[in-house]
DNA sequence: AGCACGCCGACT
DNA sequence: GTCGGCGTGCTC
């Protein structure tokens, strides 16, 4: 018997170990007995001496994939996140495949798409009789060039029938889809930057070479990305491009269509069917797609031949998975780049910090886009108005009002952003100041007039809104602040004839809502728009003149020290709205706080100067990206025994064993939502300047946290590495 | 994570 | 007597 390590979904932080007649190669799918029910595995590694009594090792009972195995730079990668990330690698492993791949049943895979064509002794027959008009067509189809049976369906509906009968006698034959089809010259000329960009990331084909792309709104990062990608899809090489939600920007996707028309595409997103997603997948796997486009969770895709990784937006923290394995995709896609040896380029108008440092450190090559790529298309105008003296009128100062006014009756297209859903964010008693909070979590209900509820944001609970106050039996009680929901009907009210939209997570919940609202506004049907982050990214409305933003001013509050950099880079693409292709456009920002550092360099529409500052602030507290963070989580059902656990964690490490000296500890302290779906919540955060110490520290803490498990059944904890959350 | 094993209260 | 509550511990 051959001995083998497997992966299975399950919590531990080793293999298990069966057996098989034979050696099975690494990266076999197998279906094993785990507990009596049957699971589908991964094999790591064959050939293994077994750790545990010979008798309770049980047989592989089926070989699910016979013919194909996970390539080993996939493994490598997913042995590398799960180490990484301190996740159980059976699990990460799971949570890596699709659905249908982590069932122990076999899968069919998926055949080759085929392309017909006469062959030399079809090309002697003569062709039917034209008067069998379609068959006849069919039949110059064939002889003209190979097509699909896609194509040669529609010329005649019985294509399927003739063509077996031709291939039968010998006339026709078949051949697989080029993988990569001829990519038609692009319509569109690179601009000086643009080229030496492109030019720039050509000459490191073959190797790894991490890029930071950084090109304001409407420079034409798209362009630089389709230039590279023809480039190495026409040598034949795969491409991976990540970006952070893929079912916001049909306009991408018609884009890549266009551009790479006969080049087979897949696309693996959340929302992706699970077959779908599977036979996808295993298209990458087995290099019958060329270009794979996701988001996150595309990074663990497996690549028969990779030659280039395009992560764009590469700022966004969709990236950051937050919850199970918490990874971050965009830092696992410059990983994997360096291990295949191939070209990354990350791209943003507004780069995280970590990125800009790197860039800036020299270890990634900057390239820079500072020109609009429409020669036409100007940079808005950004005017902050100051709104400490100004009467406000449901939220908006006559100034705006005024605005949103001469726009409608120019037939402008306005926007109104701000992030908050429903129609006010807090409800609360005019007599005894009562604000209605979820019982579950620390937050305020959000009153959800046309639902006629209040509803936590956070968690699933909701209830009818109340008559009276709880506390005190009084009647009156006060919808306070802004919501979209607020804004659109007052907005109604201010200009009964505008066509007003809302645009939120209330009423785009279904994937298809989304083209629909877009259509709509293409078509001019919409005068103003009021909406949350989901306007700001990535779309493209040519007519969009005006972009106003409300509150924003709510997370300079934020005790997070990211919270500045992110509302930055909200507000910078809020801002690249507007004004795109021949319009001029305008942006107003409603602000209390005009002098605070983010909207003076919103209002210069400076990147630089605020990432410089920022990064001085950050280097002065010794944050990240000049220390690196991980976070120890617990959570219970009170606040002193999530704490208990990590208290009681960090007492045993330092009285018995030292932690690295540049590993400094801080907490534990409750989380900023301190209470979540009933839950408390707690944390340390550990930081350092060195990798190496921080992630021998945190293996420290894991087994303490494993061993202390056992005392504190009601605690649970979870490791976030590089963390995001506070 | 599941799922069995195990040790004490309310029931036919 | 036993049905079942969920605390404890292991998984190849």
């Amino acid at each position: 018997m051959i001995y083998h390590q497997l992966a299975l979904n399950v919590p531990l932080y080793s293999l298990l170990t069966y057996a098989h007649p034979t050696a099975l190669p690494a990266g076999t799918r197998v279906a094993v007995r785990f507990r009596k029910r049957l699971v589908a595995a991964i094999v790591w590694e064959s050939n293994v001496q077994p750790k545990i009594d010979i008798n309770k090792i049980l047989p592989i009972e089926t070989i699910l994939s016979e013919d194909w195995q996970l390539p080993a730079d996939w493994r490598a990668l997913l042995s590398f996140t799960a180490r990484y990330y301190h996740y159980p690698l059976g699990q990460a492993v799971m949570a890596a495949l699709p659905k249908g791949l982590r069932q122990p049943e076999a899968v069919p895979l998926p055949h080759q798409e085929l392309m017909y064509t006469l062959s030399t002794s079809g090309r002697l027959q003569p062709p039917p009789p034209a008067r069998f008009h379609k068959q006849h067509a069919l039949w110059q189809c064939l002889q003209s060039a190979p097509v699909t049976l896609q194509q040669l369906k529609a010329k005649h509906t019985q294509a399927t029938n003739y063509l077996n009968q031709w291939q039968q006698q010998g006339w026709v034959q078949a051949k697989p889809v080029p993988v990569c089809g001829s990519i038609p010259a692009s319509p569109y000329q690179l601009n000086q930057q643009q080229q030496h960009a492109s030019t720039l990331i050509q000459a490191k084909f073959g190797q790894f070479a991490p890029f930071l792309l950084y090109g304001i709104t409407g420079s034409g990062k798209t362009e630089v990305y389709f230039d590279i990608m023809a480039k190495v899809l026409q040598q034949g090489r795969q491409v991976l491009f990540l970006l952070p939600e893929i079912n916001l920007t049909p306009q991408l996707m018609q884009r890549v269509r266009q551009r790479f028309p006969s080049t087979v595409t897949v696309i693996l997103h959340s929302q992706t069917a699970a077959g779908q997603r599977t036979s996808n997948y295993l298209q990458a796997a087995l290099g019958q797609a060329a270009l794979v486009i996701g988001t996150r969770l595309a990074v663990f895709t497996p690549m028969h031949n990779l030659g280039l990784i395009v992560v764009d937006e590469e700022h966004d923290y969709s990236f950051k998975q937050e919850s199970e394995l918490r990874y971050q995709a965009r830092d696992l896609a410059v990983w994997r780049a360096q291990q295949i040896n191939c070209p990354i380029v990350l791209g943003s108008a507004t780069p995280s910090l970590e990125s800009w440092y790197k860039a800036q450190q020299g270890a990634y090559q900057l390239l820079q886009l500072s020109e609009r790529a429409h020669a036409s298309a100007q940079l808005p105008q950004i005017h902050l108005l100051d709104i400490r003296r100004l009467p406000l009128d449901n939220g908006l100062s006559d100034v705006i009002k005024q605005k949103l006014q001469a726009n409608f009756a120019n037939g402008g297209l306005s926007m109104i952003y701000l992030n908050r859903r429903g129609f006010a964010p807090a409800l609360f008693c005019t007599a005894c100041g009562h604000i209605f909070g979820c019982p579950n979590c620390s937050a305020k209900m959000v009153l959800h007039q046309h639902a006629g509820q209040l509803r936590c944001h956070h968690c699933d609970f909701h209830q009818r809104i109340p008559h009276c106050c709880p506390e005190c039996g009084n009647q009156d009680l006060t919808a306070v602040g802004q919501g979209t929901q607020r804004i659109e009907e007052y907005l109604q009210h201010l200009l009964p004839d505008a066509r007003i939209l809302r645009v939120d997570r209330d009423n785009t919940a279904h994937r298809h809502d989304w083209a629909a609202i877009y259509s709509k506004i293409m078509q001019r049907q919409i005068d103003i728009l009021v909406g949350t982050q989901m306007l700001a990214k990535g779309h493209d409305f040519p007519h969009l003149n005006l972009v106003v933003v409300l509150n924003a001013d709510n997370s300079l509050y934020s005790a997070d020290f990211r919270a500045p950099e992110r509302l930055f880079a909200e507000l910078m693409q809020v801002s690249g709205r507007a004004g795109r292709a021949n319009y001029k456009g305008e942006v107003w920002v409603q602000t209390r706080q005009p002098e605070h550092k983010v909207y003076q360099a919103l209002s210069t529409q400076n990147y630089v100067t605020f990432a410089t500052a920022e990064l001085a602030e950050r280097q002065e507290l010794c944050m990240p990206p000049f220390s690196h963070m991980a976070a120890i989580r617990a959570d219970a059902k009170t606040m002193r025994e999530a704490q208990e656990l990590l208290r009681q964690a960090l007492q045993g490490i330092e009285q018995q064993q030292s932690l690295p000296t540049s590993v400094s500890t801080f907490g534990p302290v409750p989380m900023l939502m301190a209470r979540l779906a009933g839950y408390e919540r707690a944390q340390i955060f550990l930081e350092s300047k060195n990798r190496r110490d921080l992630h021998h520290s945190i293996t420290i803490w894991h087994s303490w946290l494993q061993h202390l498990e056992k005392i504190y059944p009601h605690t649970r904890w979870l490791i976030d590495v590089d963390p995001l959350e506070m």
